[in-house]
DNA sequence: TCCATATTGATAATCATTCCTAATTACATT
DNA sequence: AATGTAATTAGGAATGATTATCAATATGGA
């Protein structure tokens, strides 16, 4: 028999399709609150399992905050967070090429400051 | 009398020129070890509530990731997360114009992702 | 249907960060 | 230099998000 095998699971398939149906970007709590509606037995432990699982699977992606913050929609896009609301925003108007904004005053607010994350292995860790 | 009246003390300062002498972005608990060195009855809490000061006032900047590193450097750089080691490493290739990257094969190592965030006030909290 | 094991639910444990408060310190004023 | 007072600290407790534990449950191949 076949070991390390993956299952489909009730709790798995809420959790991703609640993620994958909102624009929200919302917390793990959130996430909780909303999926408990479809699965009022559903426990935090198991958001935030799978949460960490889909993440790492790479089928959703973490923003990582006071409080991190999950998004269905792992195309490349930047987020616009709200510094009075805390409400996060898509932005879609970047270059697919080099990965970067196109214009600086987006269609969501007026931006006050970036912040631009590279994620990849340095030099020392390439090799090998 | 002046009152709330902002006092220089020497952890203040020894927490804020450990930070702007060094470029390894420590977590908060890295500059408390480092500190300790200078100051060894310093309290953990005392570097912890500095660091948040710092960065309310502008002073310095916080990366957030699991655990939130700090950067001394408050000017325009992006920055380089080792997905291996954790280490972090400054970018400077970005233009300043548009606030975004120049090549995408950086000289620090091969970039699998990016995360762009970009802060401000949304269109709902500028009004008012 | 049966069985091995992946997954869940419930709760305890962990860990980073913040809060609390009496003691200390900075510094304006004398 | 000495005093008064409010800002700050040290140390430890509290908080809150996330993770670990483990017995009970559910999945899916045989
Ligand atoms: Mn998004
Ligand atoms: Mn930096
Ligand atoms: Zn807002
Ligand atoms: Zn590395």
């Amino acid at each position: 028999m076949i070991i390390n095998m993956e299952r489909t699971t009730s709790q798995k398939e809420i959790i991703f399709k609640f993620l994958e149906k909102t624009e929200s970007h919302p917390s793990a709590e959130e996430v909780y609150a909303g999926v408990k509606k479809k699965k009022p037995r559903i426990s935090r432990a198991t958001v935030y399992r799978n949460l960490k699982n889909l993440k790492n699977k790479g089928r959703i992606q973490e923003i990582p905050a006071e409080v991190s913050h999950y998004d269905g929609n792992i195309s490349s896009h930047a987020h616009f967070l709200c510094q009075k609301c805390g409400r996060i925003f898509d932005v879609f108007e970047i270059c697919q090429g080099c990965g970067i904004l196109r214009k600086k005053k987006v269609k969501v607010g007026e931006i006050n400051k970036f912040k631009l994350y590279l994620y990849g292995y340095c030099r020392n860790c390439k090799r090998k």
